[in-house]
RNA sequence: GGCUCGGUAGCUCAGCGGUAGAGCGGGGGACUCAUAAGCCCUAGGUCGUAGGUUCAAAUCCUACCCGAGUCACCA
């Protein structure tokens, strides 16, 4: 394998003034399992956040009746709970509001402006006062608002900012996309990319002068929202100055974004960091949406479906993470109810796997006083052999499903081996190599599904390494670790609780 | 409306030129270490419709039907 440079990794940064929801979950959770992967083969980070400024905040501010400032700090927290509370781990959680993101925001605007990229302008257009929306010509409605809630007249207004010559970038995207076309993924975004780069783009105004909750220029006006926004991914980092070497090393990362946003992330922040001559993303990848399973009623005992605390509360955060990752290949929308979450925890978590590491620790208690044979070697070790480069190279292509496929293989292999294999006869026939050779491929077995599964169920995977008296964690490095026969002979075993209790559905 | 992507077993999907596949669910069987879990066997689906290309088409082409996405200086 080649070495691997520092990996990165990044969600969006979510926007302030909305509620957490199952989808930002998703992005945190696909994130995190992410970055644990790469962890397991060397440096890497993670960042997520939020984005604090525009109108909408400064609209919901006033209407609190609190300082814009005041209202985003009363928001934050819940924001900062949502990667926590389903075991997500970020290396660094960044506002937008705060100074060392507003320093790189004016830096890299300066940068842009020295390049010759940012020109004074006048934005104008149909605006409607009461949505404080500007509306394309097309759009209006009998010269009114579109807005269906609104519909009153709209006026002309112009007001002087800041253009970002985008239309300089458009033949460099072009190539970049058609150069590489990994840059975004799935095919589908790319797709819808490409059609728009081949329009052909406009300049766009960065600044606005109608409203000042944003990041003050010199001269007057904010950074419109989304061109601040998109450089939290490098101020997080502490360019330029970078005095802790973190952009240096980790620049340039992956964004994982939802579809749509894509846009965003793959032709004006590109194009923002050609005009400041910065290296650009690695890869963007769009994930798809969940819907709510509309054959599915939610009973009101359950709560709101869609909520992932009350997902979570009911079925735990491993189940969760395990389910958002398996269910459906990353780029395509899925759905999810109470009873697709209660089939997989039964089914793939409770059966498969959580009842193999019971058996599997029952036996050997029965059979060995729970002590760990000498290494076997065998069918079951062959079967290991390029299983963590073939998981690896899934996770770094962002296919989760298939990398769960890969270790469910061994999964079925292990409970198979048990059923033809018979280790009660064994053990009542006296055959103890046989016997020993089997206990000893079933645990190690074990071992290795817990290194490779940790990513995606941290706190499950933690418990099938205690359970087979293994100190610390499974957050180790998968080439050290992953190597048949670590598993030493003489280990204690600690059969301990079934992993994934059986949930019933619930009483009619 | 233009463009893009889909329409394959009850469900979710893989296959993408050479005699229809997987997982789940359903049905049957032998066992007992285990969370009545696991293992074995089983599913006969006109591969959206109609044409065409080819020795041969879910697989290529055309048209049409259905679904989704996208064509915004909202985030």
């Amino acid at each position: 394998m080649t070495a691997l440079r520092p990996f990165y990794v990044t969600t969006p940064i979510y926007y302030i003034s909305g509620t957490p929801h199952i989808g930002h979950a998703y992005t945190t959770i696909a994130a995190d399992v992410l970055v644990r992967t790469a962890r397991a083969h060397g440096p890497a980070r993670s960042l997520t956040g939020t984005d604090e400024h525009g109108q909408k905040v400064a609209n919901a501010a006033a209407a609190a009746g609190m300082t814009p400032q005041a209202y985003v700090d009363s928001l934050a927290p819940q924001w900062k709970e949502l990667a926590p509370a389903f075991d997500a781990r970020f290396d660094d959680f960044i506002r937008t509001t705060e100074p060392r993101h507003v320093h790189t925001c004016l830096a890299l605007f300066e940068k842009m402006r020295d390049a010759g990229d940012v020109y004074e302008g006048v934005y104008e257009g149909w605006y409607c006062t009461h949505d404080e929306t500007f509306w394309p010509e097309a759009k209006l409605i009998d010269g009114r608002c579109p807005n269906p809630e609104c519909r009153r007249p709209v006026q002309w207004l112009s007001e002087k900012n800041w253009f970002f010559r985008l239309s300089k970038y458009n033949q460099p995207l072009l190539d970049l996309f058609r150069g590489n076309p990994e840059f975004l993924r799935p095919q589908s975004r790319w797709n819808e990319m490409m059609a728009i780069l081949e329009e052909g783009l406009e300049d766009f105004s960065i600044s606005r002068s109608s409203f000042d909750w944003g990041i003050p220029l010199p001269g007057g006006g904010v950074l419109y929202v989304w061109y601040d926004a998109l450089i939290n991914y490098v101020s997080a980092l502490g360019w330029p100055e970078d005095p802790d070497g973190l952009f240096a090393t980790f620049w340039p990362g992956m964004h994982i974004v939802g579809k749509e946003i894509a846009r965003f992330h793959t032709i004006i922040w590109p194009a923002m960091l050609m005009s400041a001559g910065l290296p650009i993303p690695t890869r963007v990848f769009a994930h798809g949406w969940i819907t709510s399973d509309s054959g599915t009623k939610i009973g009101k005992s359950l709560g709101n479906a869609m909520d992932p605390f009350a997902m979570k509360e009911r079925f735990g955060a491993d189940t969760l993470r395990y389910f958002l990752m398996r269910e459906a290949p990353f780029g395509s929308d899925f759905s999810m109810s109470v009873e697709k979450l209660r089939q997989r925890h039964n089914s793939d978590l409770g059966n498969d796997l959580g009842n193999l590491l019971r058996r599997s620790l029952a036996m050997l208690q029965k059979y060995r006083n729970g002590i760990v044979p000498q290494p076997s070697e065998g069918a079951v070790q062959e079967l290991t052999a390029d299983l963590p480069a073939r998981v690896h190279e899934h996770v770094m292509a962002l296919r989760f499903r298939e990398a769960l496929d890969e270790m469910w293989n061994l999964v079925t292999a292990l409970n198979r081996a048990i059923d033809e294999q018979k280790p009660w006869e064994l053990y009542k026939h006296g055959r103890a190599v046989e016997l020993d050779a089997l206990l000893y491929d079933l645990v190690e077995g074990m071992r290795w599904l817990s290194l490779l599964l940790f990513p995606y169920m941290p706190s499950k995977a933690t418990e099938i390494w205690t359970q087979l008296g293994l100190a610390g964690t499974p957050e180790l490095q998968w080439a050290d670790e992953l190597v048949w026969g670590r598993l030493a002979a003489g280990t204690q075993t600690a059969p301990g609780a079934p992993l994934f209790p059986r949930i019933d559905p619930p009483a009619e």
